[in-house]
RNA sequence: GGGCAAGUGGUGGAAUGGCAUACACGACAGACUUAAAAUCUGUUGGCCGCAAGGUCGUAAGGGUUCGACUCCCUUCUUGCCCACCA
């Protein structure tokens, strides 16, 4: 009655695993598929996020087996990070020790789900048979000046004792415990991504399967911007303050100067002023605070004047020059122009501070008037006040008054990227060694290639007080130094964990080589990837430095493509009861009990039925026992086999296989389940003989693979379901003789029509206005109109 | 504040210009059973109606069209991402 999930699914992962047969091997002929999911974080338990990531990737995996293509999908860990170290101190263990029992762990609950993994090729970041290839890529970027060091102010989560990269720092708080990031003075490590950014900006041209909303995000977050540097000089002097804008259309409406208050110049401009003392007050004030403070602390925007003038260079006006703290010293020049008529925030600046403002666009519409304005047009609109630019529309203006303000000196025209360089120093010990030793003489030398790896000690001492376990490691710290010999001290900083998922996935091709990162051979065969699969949180950070790496690599002439993921699916979360699932909501499902319950095949037809993959997903139990009712129906038509089946159910097998491998292309997983329901009714209905539902049970094998390889083999087939081949229809099948035609009547439903497939409009015309449902309709009005879709439908206009 | 999604029965969702609510969950009824579970077979958007049938209905309002869940405009709500980016 009831088909038993426990044995069968040991049974079949027993016997993939001893067969080897998911093993991917290149070269068997020339179709290959690389599938790949985002590789876990090693915590020790999978939740419903990963289940419903992998289960995704693993259904387009087996479908590519039975479609005949060389398929790669392989798994790993990024096993480097703050956990295992957080670990270490709570339960006086080695980060080490923790992360290997957790990888065992997740191991086992993957395994128990059936993916399809050539574990052969499993990898751990944390290895140093791979880290070793870390150094040797930093080793690569620093002899090429994209590793560089700089003492600069950098986020510190004072929780974790360590620096973030300005990308890991989410609403002034850390990225993974939220604690208040503050600031501090340190030397770091920095990678110049900043000199990818017009490859990196202009290769998302190359990424047409990849969604939207990833791109955009990408595009912003690299963010170019067009505009023009203007050279405000100081009155009665030559000191030139250059400012940046994407307004100069605005120009002739800037009424005043603002500085960052960490502008070198604004110290000198407040000397001997009136307001001196309270201006530098101000400053210290604002300075003491971190930067990330500054940004939250929501809209009051707070400034000084500094006593000093400005010359405006189109009109020679005298505009005064102040400090303020909502212009960022990161960001442009430091300094700004402020056109409080046309920028909401200068707006809120001038009215607080009674500064003047004079319109200089106009809506297309209306007039404006600066007196009685409540807020500022930012919309687009006619130059009013702007010289011999008046009358001009704006958008038009922006181009011919940059033009003309570089014609006569008065700026230049210039692009300015968001994107800032990657900090990738790390105050930590459970990540990989940068490869450096500081020598006194020789200032920092690069560990030689033939002395990699630099190995983590395993000993370091592990006391929860702030600062690196590793700088207290006295045999690690003490080195000689590569060029003179003499002692030296080799860095204690290790990599931020993007460093190594930003190349992971060329490890996968070549996992065990020796002589380099990757073979170049395996790698132009599998690469890219070509689908990637994984959560909408990384559509910045990993994505972006994993494009970095691919390009760097090019440059390097290892590999000859520059974009690593062909396509990319974010899925959706898993939520339960409307939330997010979490241990904090105690609202978490645990995938194994679930296992334990239905089975495998049960969750993973049931995370695939309830929603399309990119949305989010609601959990529900009843929902699941509804996935193992129907393996249960399925599993029962074995029982009653015909010797011959219906022709409506072949024909609606081939309509059945069309659909489900059309929508299994484009990833609508639960459409295909719907499709593949509605057969099982079908059969239900007319019944099946074994040609049909062993055509159903291989539909059904990418989804619940362990039920189906069962059923496959009870119906006495030798070899695996994995090896068979995925069904053709026949499309002469799918034409149907007759076709059923909407009547409607002034584009509403009143009656419908069987008639011959392909029936021309004429003889339809004639039929239609003969058909008796439609005369009460009819009746007593003129025909104006009759539109014919064929074989579909016919709308008479009356 | 900006950008991007999304809003459909009691619930998850289907339909991307042509029959709104496929498929599933839940609910209700029937068969089987001493009984229950399981299974099988039905019914299941609201309103009016005994019924045939009619009528309303895809967040709200407007528009385009013979025809709109779908395209356009306005508004509202929710979610995600970014955020003094000049």
């Amino acid at each position: 009655m009831f088909y038993d999930f426990k044995k069968i699914e040991e049974k079949w992962q027993g016997y993939w695993d001893k067969k080897r047969l998911l093993k991917a091997s290149p070269y068997s002929n020339n179709k290959k598929y690389y599938l790949l999911e985002m590789f876990p974080y090693p915590s020790g338990k999978i939740h419903m996020g990963h289940v419903r990531n992998y289960t995704i990737g693993d259904v387009a995996a087996r479908l590519k087996m039975l479609q005949g293509y060389d398929v790669l999908h392989p798994m790993g860990f990024d096993a480097f990070g703050q956990p295992a170290e957080n670990a270490a101190i709570k339960n006086k263990t080695k980060p080490d020790t923790w992360t290997h029992k957790c990888i065992k762990d997740m191991e086992v609950e993957l395994k128990k789900m059936g993916f399809s993994y050539d574990w052969g090729r499993e990898l751990s970041t944390c290895d140093s048979s791979y880290y070793k290839w870390n150094q040797w890529i930093f080793l690569k970027m620093l002899e090429r000046g994209l590793a560089y060091r700089k003492a600069s102010a950098v986020n510190w989560c004072p929780e974790c004792s360590t620096t973030l990269a300005n990308e890991e720092v989410i609403d002034g708080g850390c990225w993974r415990c939220h604690a208040k990031v503050e600031q501090k003075d340190l030397e770091q490590w920095y990678l110049k991504i900043t000199e990818y950014k017009e490859r990196l900006l202009e290769d998302l041209k190359l990424l047409k399967n990849w969604p939207g909303r990833v791109l955009s995000m990408q595009e912003n977050w690299i963010g170019k911007s067009q505009g023009v540097e203007i050279y405000f000089k100081l009155k009665d002097s030559d000191t030139v303050i250059p400012v940046f804008t994407t307004r100069p259309d605005t120009i002739f409406g800037a009424t005043y100067i603002v500085l960052a208050c960490e502008h070198p110049a604004a110290k000198d401009f407040i000397r001997g002023k009136p307001h001196e003392k309270e201006a530098l007050d101000f400053i210290d004030k604002v300075s003491k605070k971190s930067k990330i403070v500054r940004a939250s602390s929501d809209v009051k925007k707070e400034g000084i004047f500094t006593g000093s003038y400005a010359l405006n260079p189109v009109n020679n006006e005298v505009i005064p020059i102040w400090i303020a703290d909502y212009v960022l010293m990161e960001y442009g020049t430091g300094a700004i122009m402020a056109v409080p008529t046309h920028d909401q925030r200068d707006f809120i600046f001038a009215k607080e501070h009674g500064l003047p403002m004079r319109v200089v666009i106009k809506p297309f519409d209306r007039s404006l008037d600066e007196a009685t304005m409540e807020e500022a047009f930012e919309g687009d609109g006619l130059q009013v006040n702007s010289g011999k630019f008046n009358g001009t529309s704006n958008l038009e203006a922006k181009d011919s008054i940059s033009k003309w303000m570089e014609a006569e000196g008065f700026g230049r025209i210039k692009t300015n990227w968001r994107l800032r360089d990657w900090l990738i120093s790390r105050q930590r010990y459970w990540g990989s060694p940068i490869p450096v030793i500081y020598c006194d003489k020789c200032g920092a030398v690069p560990v030689p290639y033939q002395d990699l790896p630099v190995e983590l000690p395993k000993d370091a001492p592990f006391t929860g007080e702030g600062g690196s376990p590793l700088a207290k490691v006295k045999k690690f710290v003490e080195a000689k130094c590569p060029k003179c010999g003499m002692k030296a001290r080799r860095e204690t900083d290790t990599m931020a964990t993007f460093f190594d998922s930003s190349w992971y996935f060329l490890r996968f091709c070549s996992p065990q080589f020796k002589e380099a990162p990757f073979d170049r051979k395996e790698v132009s065969y599998w690469m890219p990837v070509d689908q990637y699969i994984g959560g909408i949180e990384h559509a910045i950070l990993h994505l972006l430095y994993s494009r970095f790496f691919t390009k760097f690599f090019k440059d390097l002439k290892l590999i000859d493509f520059s974009e690593p993921f062909n396509r990319l699916l974010t899925q959706g979360m898993v939520l339960k009861d409307g939330e997010v699932m979490s241990k904090s909501r105690g609202n978490i499902v645990d995938p194994d009990s679930m296992i334990k319950r239905y089975g495998a095949d049960s969750l993973r037809l049931f995370i695939l039925f309830a929603a399309p993959p990119e949305t989010e997903l609601e959990w529900d139990d009843r929902g699941l026992e509804g996935a193992y009712r129907f393996l249960n129906r399925v599993w029962r038509i074995q029982e009653n086999l015909k010797e011959k089946a219906d022709d409506r159910l072949v024909r609606l097998m081939h309509k059945t296989i069309k659909k489900v491998g059309d929508d299994f292309n484009g990833f609508k997983f639960n459409t295909a389940i719907a499709s593949l329901m509605e057969f099982t009714n079908a059969i239900y209905q007319f019944g099946a003989d074994k040609e049909v539902f062993s055509k159903l049970v291989i539909m059904l094998s990418p989804i619940i693979p362990h039920f189906s390889e069962e059923l496959y083999r009870l119906m006495g087939n030798q070899e695996s379901i994995f090896k068979a081949s995925w069904p053709k229809y026949d499309p002469g099948m799918l034409i149907e003789d007759t076709v059923e035609i909407v009547l409607q009547v002034n584009g509403k439903v009143r009656s419908k029509i069987e008639v011959p497939a392909g029936m021309s409009e004429e003889k339809i015309k004639e039929l239609i206005l003969g058909e008796e449902k439609l005369k009460p309709w009819l009746q007593g009005n003129s025909l104006k109109k009759i539109i014919i879709v064929p074989d579909k439908l016919v709308n008479i206009v009356v």
